[in-house]
DNA sequence: AATAGTGACTTTACCGGTTTAGCGGCGGCT
DNA sequence: AGCCGCCGCTAAACCGGTAAAGTCACTATT
């Protein structure tokens, strides 16, 4: 294919075949005042017959905006694949995006040294009007970076991780008792948790929420095991918790989101458990996976995609200089299925 | 928060620190050579001192060149969430950006004229440099959009469905023909495929091949069906084919990707029916989840993250003019795991 | 000694829009 | 009639860079 070398047609060819000076095209084409129906009409013909669209870029050159914001995610490839979150996540910023006509600059970084750097070299470079970011840790050093830059950004996280920025979160601490209190309920005194990455300020979260309903309920004990989200550590984890003798062992874990469920609930059949007859499974974020194993998976639920359209327009609320509140989301709810029952109903599978 | 009325300090302010001129500054921070080394040096000093970093807008702008690329996916944000291809294909795409220190720009469309409206929008715009295409269907209203552009993109797709575009692809035919071929060996005679959304290019592609691989082998029929890729859809079908009585039951079934597999799993345990004694199940791509069910799936396997990166690195080729070859990436292997065995080895679970 | 060449910068003309000041003409008001 | 004010539009400055042409001092060549 040989590219065809582009007429690069621009605002001056339009204007001086509407017979008109650019700066009224410019008019036209902002819907700015100052301009009689038949120019307006004219103009619009002349930019049609001539396939003209505005060079955003000049565009954003001179008027100061630019209609893209930033969201860099910090975590390993490996992971991201098969997280559900962040693609339902981002398809909810996505359609509150389009609506406004912004666009979405994406980018994986391996560190939040890293990310620090992209989201000023995105903003010095005038590249986003405005950024999302997610994956908050204790002491992050967005926040100050972010502060200083005077960029702006909503937070996905806590406000206790989030300094002043605005922040929009799920409260996980809830949503964790919540998770606890229907476990202890269907009479489990044993439970565990896998939990997600250890330096993400939600799991530190979740984890001091759990030990917390542990000790409010008066349970036998807090088990918790750290790890990095991915299903074969939660596997791993699993079967460590699940090889503990009887008196000893879990009957019922919570995982911190659903691949790990599904790994969990693979091991115990692996070890011929039965779900939920000898060890009950509670999944965490509820994407369509919970519902295609079996059994099914229980689990927390969670608007992810709301989630998303949310963080967008608050953060074009920021953009706009209307200082939106931070706020939480809907917490979780609890999403029974066949995967937690009294324990003790042991039939093998 | 109160946003500072940022500073903005351009490059004037930095080559008056540094006492030179502007164009010396733009020397340096592009490394062209004109500069001694001392002079660079003052330069970098007073950009840092400053905290500059140059307005990519305007750059690109005047050098006519932007360090951004497109990829639209339209595809319903539901099966998005869980399909880990995209996930996993847009790092391999971001590896390769990255080292170029270039951006990826991201849009969920909603159909095919959305998505021709957007490229075009970008394109003119100047927004993009080039465009990574996917999901091909037959007569694509794209091929003829980008060749009208003239703007460089690389159709991630068989040569058939992409026209003239650069295209790298996945030998889909071959990999069908593998997968049917390795079934039969095992003894299995009736074979069926859940096949992805009838509309994709590659659907059609998989679904001729199986067709003729059944032919070729002499197998018993050739069951087909078409899903929209999501778990619902593939359970469904599923259950729809494993209801047969069992001489008109399929022995074995081929996914076209992972969760409708995953899903297929559970409802040959939901029927009461061992994996793979009384059902062989084969699945495609081959994430982390294949290996976290129970038993784990055998699948044809994928580097999807190479694929990205190889489409990536295509795309700059057709951006800098050097007309890559249209070229397809490894074959789909297959990988045996515990859900194929040969047909009437039976025993419940 | 005159000429050519080179290295290190500076000057200046854009890039393609937006924006603001200005201007001619016309209707209304006094 | 004269003046004002507004409408509809144009001209020109500007956004912050890049790139090509120009300047100038200094060395090398003949």
């Amino acid at each position: 294919m040989t590219t065809v070398p582009t007429p690069r047609v621009t605002i001056k060819d339009v204007a001086a075949r509407a017979g008109v000076s650019k700066g009224a095209v410019s008019l036209a084409f902002n819907r700015k005042p100052g301009l009689s129906d038949a120019t307006r009409d004219r103009i619009f013909a002349a930019a049609r017959e001539l396939g003209w669209a505005p060079n955003l870029t000049a565009r954003s050159l001179s008027s100061q905006r630019v209609d893209v914001v930033g969201l860099a995610i910090c975590r390993p490839a490996k992971q991201l694949g098969l997280e559900p979150f962040y693609m339902e996540f981002i398809s909810g910023v996505e359609g509150v995006l389009t609506e406004r006509s912004c666009s979405l600059l994406l980018r994986l970084v391996r560190n939040l040294e890293e990310e620090v750097g992209l989201q000023e070299a995105w903003w010095k470079g005038k590249q986003i009007s405005g950024s999302i970011l997610v994956d908050f840790r204790a002491d992050d050093p967005r926040v100050a970076a972010v502060e200083r830059l005077g960029m702006p950004a909503v937070a996905v996280g806590h406000p206790s991780l989030t300094g002043s920025l605005t922040s929009v979160w799920t409260d996980d601490a809830t949503a964790v008792a919540e998770a606890v209190r229907y476990l202890a309920a269907l009479g489990h005194r044993r439970i565990a948790r896998v939990g997600g990455a250890a330096p993400l300020g939600h799991t530190t979260i979740r984890t001091a929420a759990f030990d917390e309903a542990a000790r409010t309920l008066g349970l036998a004990g807090s088990w918790q095991v750290a790890t990095d989200f991915s299903g074969d550590a939660g596997a791993r984890a699993t079967r460590s918790l699940l090889s503990a003798a009887p008196p000893d062992r879990p009957t019922a874990i919570v995982y911190d989101n659903d691949i790990m469920a599904v790994a969990g609930l693979s091991v115990a059949s692996e070890m011929g458990l039965s779900v939920p007859g000898d060890v009950s499974l509670l999944a965490w974020d509820d994407s369509q996976l919970c519902r295609l194993t079996h059994p099914t998976l229980s689990a927390m639920s969670h608007d992810v995609h709301g989630f998303g359209a949310d963080v967008a327009r608050t953060l074009f609320g920021v953009i706009t200089g209307e200082e939106p509140a931070s706020h939480p989301v809907p917490t979780p709810v609890l999403t029974p299925r066949g995967s937690t029952a009294p324990p003790g109903g042991g039939s093998r599978m």
